[in-house]
Formats: C-alpha cells, structure tokens, sequence
DNA sequence: ACACACTGAACAAACGTTCAGCCAAAATTA
DNA sequence: TAATTTTGGCTGAACGTTTGTTCAGTGTGT
C-alpha cells in the first residue's frame, strides 16, 4: 500500500519549495504580532521559520515584498472565509448571520491576527501598495455586505437606505476587532455579535428579532468568551462559543 | 507698548524648553504619518523639527519614550476634545451630537492624525505601555458615551441597553475612521455623521428623527467633504462641512 | 561666573542584502 | 536499473549602511 499524499509532507522540490515560502509568510505574521511592525526583522522571521538568513532575500526579493505578500495571504484568508460562509445560506437574511458568525469566528478574528491587520492598516498611508491591495478586498467585501442589506430591505418592505445600513454595519464589526485588541479581558465573542445584532434588528426588526435570538439578546452576562482573546498556542482556536454555533434552532 | 505674550514666541528658557519639546513631539507625528511606524528615525524627527540629533535623547531619555509621550499627547488632545464638546449642551441628545461633531472634526479626524493612531493601535499588542495609556482614554470615553446613551434612554423611556448601544456607536466611529484612513478619496464627513445618526435615530427615534436632521437624511449626494480627506498643508484644517456646522436650527 | 539647553561628531550594534559554495533531488545517459 | 551530470533550493559568512545613543564642547540667558 502506496503512503497516501499528506499535505503536510512535501514530496515533490516544487511543493517544498512552496511550504517554505507559507511558513515564511506565516513566520511574519507571527513576529508582528509578537514584536509589532517597527521590531519585525528578517533573522526574526528567519529564525523562527527556522531557516538561514539569506533564504527570505531568495524566496522575496525584499523584506518589503514579503511584507506585501503577507498582506496579500492575510486579505485573502480573510476573502475565502466570507464568501465561503455566505455561499451555503439561500435567504439573505442567513447569509448576513453567516457574514457576522464568520467576521468574528476564531480563524479570523483573534488577537494575533488582528494585531497584524491594524499593524499593516498604520502603514498604508505610507506604503500606496498596501492600500491597492487592501483597496479591492474591501470593495468586494462593502460590496456584498451593501447588496445583503438591499436584498433584506426590499423583501420586508423596509424604508432603509442600504448603502448607509451596510457602512454602518462595516464599520462596527471594525471596531469591534479594535476593542478585541485593546481590551482582549473584556471583550467576548458574543457581546460583540450582540452588538451587531442589535443594530441589525433595529433596520430589519421582522428578520432579526425573534425567539430564535433571544439566547442572544436576553442573556445578560455569561463569562465564556473572555478565553478566546489570546490566540490558542500553535494555531487559532478552532471551538466556538456556544452561543454562536448553528442557526439559531434551538428554542 | 511692550510687545504682547505670543504663545508662539517663547521668552524664558523654560517656555523655551517646553516649546521644542512640543516641537520634536509634534515631529513625531509628521514622520510617523509621512512614513509609518517602522520607517521613524531620530534622525528624521529631529531634521523635520530643526534641531540636532542628540536632542531627542536630551528631552526624552529614548526613542520609546519619545513614542509614548506622543501618544501621550495624542490620547489627551482626543480627550480634551470631546469633554469640551460636551461641556457646553445640557440636553443629553445634544451633548451626544457634539461629541459625534466633534469625533469627525478636521482637527481630531484628518489623515495624518488616524494614521498615526492606528500606528500606535497596531503596536500595542507587543507594547503594553501603549496599551495602558490608551485604557485609561478609551474607558473614560466609553463611560461618557454610555453615561450619555442610558440618560436619552431613560428620558424618552426607550427599551434599549445602553451599554450595547454605547458600544455601537463607538466602534462605529472607530470603523468610519479607519475608511478616512483606507478610502479617503471616498469618505465624506458627513456620509459618516449620517451613519452615525441613522444608528441614532433608530435607538432614540423621538430624540434623533425631525426637520433638524433632514439635511443630513434625505439629501443624497453633494461633493463637499472629499478635500477633507487629505490634512492641509501646515496643520489641520479647521473649516467644516456646513452640515455639520451649528446644531441644526437651520430649517 | 554660572547654569543649562543645545550641538554634532563618534561609536557599537543591528539592519537588509549579496553571493560563493553545498548538497539532495531531478534529468540525462549508459 | 545503475551511474553520471545538471539543476536549484538553501546555507551562512561577509559587506556597507543606518540605527539609537553617548558625550565633550558651545554659547546664550540668568
């Protein structure tokens, strides 16, 4: 019996060469968050990845090209989480529940990750190419966040303007990362999808009220999201919060 | 007649002292947003504040304590800012309004300014003093907003968690900054006054729905807020959208 | 005459980048 | 298949530059 191709052991030069390349790029994520942008250095990055120093300049052709490629891995994780989550849904209603559920899931939103958005966001003034990249990523995000709403808005017959309702919704779950990195003690998950919800159940009351949310916005204070501020050691957590798995049936 | 106390022009050594401390601080900023956290140099600081290398050192011990007394700084001219603002109303609704007048005002909100606070946020992880200095800000911030929100709640008995709403509004003004700072040829002041204010209106519709806010609402698009994006040459701009002038006696 | 804000040359440490050499994997030949 | 050559990912020492910091000296206000 043939060994079955595991992802994680490279065969081929190609396909290691590759791995090298992710775990550089992953080796910079991890020294941002741990040093801050001004700190990140290429022997840090090297030596964590636990390759020479030479190999980042071999792999890039510069520091400031393996920063803009990280960029680019971060935006698009952060792309396939959203459309994959709003991909399964059918109603839009449960595809802007999914958008929230997967904005603030553990993959995506935990400190160390979020650390190395707002690191990057400091620098895009001075950098432009930080901006184009991040420019088109948030576009088609604002995008379907707006076409969401409208869709919701015209299917109950709401009076809301949708472009407003979705900046609005944007900007919050934005600032929300913000706190769970200023104040990881006291953020938890489920406040800041209450805070959310909220918002939603005040613009479209017919679809985001309902028994189904009452675990959400009766439920005054259970510690149980306080534990996933800090990134788990190895990788991100990949456990949820109770109160925001599945679809709302349990009541 | 003797010439009269400019506080531009200072006399005895110690207002002389002061005044380059001010100078190199607020040079600090200039690089920071000129060319982000990691590219800020002594050496650069201390050529865009005309004075000698050696005396950064001289006035701040280091360069991280030259950071941190810039944020200092930074975290207490925000501060001083929005007490003012709500200094001045009696009305609960109409201290709210002025602290959101005041969150997008030129002199607080301009590029330069929330590129240089992202700057600091995206470093905070890996420098706790960072954070405790922005702690002590944003949680006497947070209390006023809510402090705010729970009196409008209870004066127009609206059923509305004060504390979830407080939340709301603040990390959607955080969000709407980060669009200045990412999308600037697109942001408009008063685009984000009005998603504040639909949020508003939907809390507390009897304290934020009326002729007042009509021109905020219902007018759609008028380019007027787009030269705002980019800080003026020399300092902040201090002219404002007339929309956001005044406390909306205007109809 | 004293105090002291300020200068600017000098220093060691650390930085990004380069490159000649190495060796296992792939391609070629026998 | 076995032997040989070629390829290319990778190493690590070395280089020149820039960094934050120090400090003896300067000149002006007190």
């Amino acid at each position: 019996m043939p060994a079955p191709k595991k992802s994680a052991a490279p065969v081929t030069r190609i396909e290691k060469k590759e791995a090298t390349r992710q775990q550089l790029i992953a080796a910079t994520v991890e020294v941002i968050a741990a040093d801050g942008f001004a700190d990140m250095t290429l022997a840090k990055v090297s030596q964590r990845a636990q390759v020479s120093r030479g190999l980042v300049n071999f792999h890039f052709t510069s520091k400031e090209q393996l920063l803009v490629e990280t960029l680019r891995q971060l935006t698009e994780e952060y792309r396939s989480t959203w459309s994959k989550a709003i991909a399964k849904p059918s109603r839009a209603r449960d595809k802007l529940l999914a958008l929230l559920r997967a904005d603030f899931s553990p993959k995506v939103c935990n400190r160390k990750k979020i650390a190395v958005w707002y690191a990057f966001w400091g620098e895009a003034k001075s950098r432009p190419t930080y901006l184009d990249v991040c420019a088109k990523a948030d576009g088609a995000f604002a995008d379907a966040v707006e076409d969401l709403c409208r869709e919701v808005a015209k299917e109950g017959g709401y009076a809301v303007d949708a472009s407003l309702a979705a900046r609005g919704l944007r900007c919050m779950t934005d600032g929300l990362w913000l706190e769970l990195l200023m104040a990881p003690q006291q953020f938890r998950r489920d406040v800041a999808m209450r805070t959310c919800l909220q918002y939603l159940a005040q613009l479209f009351p017919k679809h985001f009220l309902g028994s189904e949310f009452d675990h959400l916005t009766a439920q005054s204070l259970e510690q149980d999201g306080a534990d996933f501020a800090e990134a788990a050691p190895g990788e991100d957590r990949r456990t949820e919060s109770v109160a925001l798995q599945g679809s709302g049936t349990s009541a």
